[in-house]
Order: structure tokens, then C-alpha cells, then sequence
DNA sequence: GGGAATTCCAACTACCGAGTTGGAGTTTGC
DNA sequence: GCAAACTCCAACTCGGTAGTTGGAATTCCC
């Protein structure tokens, strides 16, 4: 049978994902990403270097995936509320992007550079642009700088995912409800972002 | 000399927070806590039992110092921007506290208990209540529902402290403007929290 | 002062996990 | 068809770490 070694990558990089993101990067066992992908360890080693690069590599490619769904431009930011209800809906889809984020944030001493640093610079920088331009044609308040509102959507939209066991504690009555979340942020962006304060 | 097991106890609690806000609970090491501790590692399991359970303890310790440090009653609530500030500055201050948090919500599969589980529940409901008074006499914005208001404040007080690594991303002109971000953080909530809209 | 209880610690064990190795199987190019 | 190059893998090494132990030093209490 042909060799496969597109697809054993991908199956490594998957299984690789989702261990990270569960148990982060120093709990994460190498021997449970080889056995969830049903490939040997040394194939890891050999595509993918050691456990440090695995992680970045992860890391990058989740960022990718994040920055080609849920994009923002002029258009969206006019309706930054639904624009961080849909942020919302991703990380509720593919809860292991922010997960990654906040395991790399955790590990990284202050003044570290960290995995595909130019690229995620260059893609705020798009999104701060973006919301700059509805800020000048009014459709968004332009009395919060630019990079506040966009801090406020990120921080909103994924709080509840970096720490869910406040979910309990700070909303104890109703017992996971993601949609009523979804609706209070999609409120709380719309109040900040109202053009007529 | 006479022994002082309680300034023990003390040295190796000190040493176990800062290790386990800088590593994380998988990668803090007991010996360097024994070493910083300047105490044999065999003390803190006499005392303290073994990781994990220094883990909650120190997590413990580290909730009722923030509870103690912020307080929020009606009065303070009705500059909702003010108190946020205010809880930045403690984790400027203490910036172990909200790793303690994260390793916290990271590291606990959903659903399964925490530390001081109903302390904190109480303690949040303290809050929603101040808020809720501060609403009543209104003092406070009206049309969000105090649980929401509380959210965005910790949310957008501690996504900077989470997420170090983002700062240089997200406002890549400035190197570090922590008196900046607090004036933002201030600005965004009284946005959010102010009575006319 | 002496015996019980407590505190301290150096050295140890047992295990676990990252990374390696040597070789067997498979493909490709000619 | 054959050799070079690549892919696969079971089994290994080796360093590190949570937790333990046995006993020495110290304190307490009568």
C-alpha cells in the first residue's frame, strides 16, 4: 500500500490539538497524541521536531483557522455586537483556539516572542483598521479608541471559555446557557459600540 | 532555638503561590518550592499533603486576599469604571492572583468542583446584590442585568493579565502603557455603566 | 532530667515521559 | 531488478520528579 504521509501529519496535528488544548503544553503526553492519531511516536519526532514545536506549530494553524473565520471588515464592524456574538459562536464550536491562547499566554514570559508574531500583529492591525474606517463614516462610536473596542470584544467574547468554572459561581441559578451568554455579550458590545451615546 | 512552624507553614505557602502563578500547576516543581521556602520538601507534604492539595490551598488563600482587597458595595458601585480600576490595580499589584484563576479554569475538566466552591459563589452574589441596590437607587445603568455588569468587569479588568503576550499584538506602537490600559479599562465601564444613555 | 511528641532533613525509591535507535518494510528512479 | 531514499515502529535510554523513610535534633510536660 502507498505511503500516506500527508495524512498521518494531519492525523498527528488533530490528535495534537486536542491534547494540547485539554492538558496544555507540559501535561500533555506525546504518547497520547502518537496513540489518539494510531501512528508511532517517533513519527512526531521526525515531522514535527519535539514538544515545543508541536506546540507552536499547533498554536499557528489554530490561529489561521481563527483569522479566516471570523473575519472583520468595514462592513461587519458596523454591527459589533453580532460581530462578537459570532467570535462567541466560534470558540463555542471549536472551544480549543482560546484554550491554546491562554495555555501560550500562561507559559510565555513577559517580553517572550511567541509563534507567528508578524502575522497576528499585522492581523489586529487589519481589524483595528477596519474598525477605524466605520468609526469615520459613523456607523461605529468613534469615542473608544479603536484598539479599546476590539481589547473589549476579544476579552467579552472569550472570558467564559478561559475560565468556565465561574460560570457556576458567578451565574449559579441557570446551569450552562450558552445562548443566554451569547445574547448578554451581543447586549454589552452594542451599548459600547451605540453611535448616539 | 524554639521552632516556628507556623513561620514554616508561611515560608513555604509565599514560595508555592509564586510558583504555582509563574509554572502552573504541572510544571511547578516541589523542590524549588522547598528550596525558595528555604525548608525541606518533606515539610510540605507534612503539612500541606501532597501537589495537588497545596494547589487548592494556595488558590484558596489567594481568593479570600482579592475578596478582602476589592470589595464592591452599593456605594463603590455606583462608579462601576472606578472599581474596575481598582480591581487592575490589585492584579497590577498581584499579578499571581489571576494566574492562580486561569491555571484554575484551564486545568479543571467542566463540570468538576473548585476550590472554595461556595465561598466564592456567595462571595459573587455579594457583588450582584451591591450592584443590584446601586441600580435600584439608580446609581448604575438599569438596562443590564447585574450578573452581566460583573462579567465585563472581570473580564475586561483581567484579559490584559491572561493574555500578556497580546499587548504587544494589539497596541504594538506603545511598549507597555499599564496607566494607559487602566484608563481605558475605566473608560470602557463607564461606558457600560453610566445611568443616561 | 527524662520520656513522649514533634520538627526537621539527607538520602532514597519508584515511576513516568521525552526523545532515540536500529532495523524492517516500502517506494522511487533508472 | 536493484540500490538509494524514505517511511514506519517496537523497544530502549536516561534524566527528572512526586512522594517516602529512618533517624537525629529539638521541644514539651510532668
Amino acid at each position: 500500500m502507498a505511503w500516506d504521509t500527508q495524512r498521518t501529519r494531519r492525523l498527528i496535528l488533530d490528535a495534537a490539538v486536542a491534547e494540547f488544548a485539554a492538558q496544555g503544553p507540559e501535561a500533555a503526553r506525546m504518547d497520547r497524541i502518537a496513540a489518539e492519531a494510531g501512528v508511532n511516536k517517533e513519527r512526531i519526532y521526525s515531522y514535527f521536531g519535539n514538544k515545543r514545536q508541536l506546540f507552536a506549530i499547533v498554536l499557528t494553524k489554530e490561529l489561521e483557522r481563527l483569522a479566516e473565520a471570523v473575519p472583520l471588515d468595514e462592513e461587519t464592524a458596523s454591527d459589533l455586537g453580532e460581530y462578537a456574538g459570532r467570535v462567541f459562536d466560534y470558540h463555542r464550536a471549536h472551544p480549543h483556539f482560546i484554550r491554546l491562547l491562554h495555555w501560550e499566554g500562561l507559559h510565555t514570559p513577559a517580553g517572550e516572542p511567541v509563534a507567528a508574531q508578524a502575522e497576528r500583529t499585522a492581523h489586529y492591525a487589519d481589524k483595528i483598521a477596519a474598525l477605524a474606517a466605520a468609526q469615520r463614516s459613523r456607523r461605529l462610536n468613534p469615542g473608544i479608541p479603536p484598539q479599546d473596542l476590539l481589547y473589549a470584544v476579544i476579552a467579552l467574547a472569550g472570558w467564559w471559555f478561559a475560565t468556565p468554572q465561574m460560570q457556576r459561581m458567578l451565574m449559579p441559578g441557570l446551569n450552562d446557557d450558552p445562548d443566554g451568554r451569547r445574547a448578554a455579550l451581543v447586549r454589552l458590545v452594542r451599548i459600547l459600540s451605540r453611535t448616539d451615546p
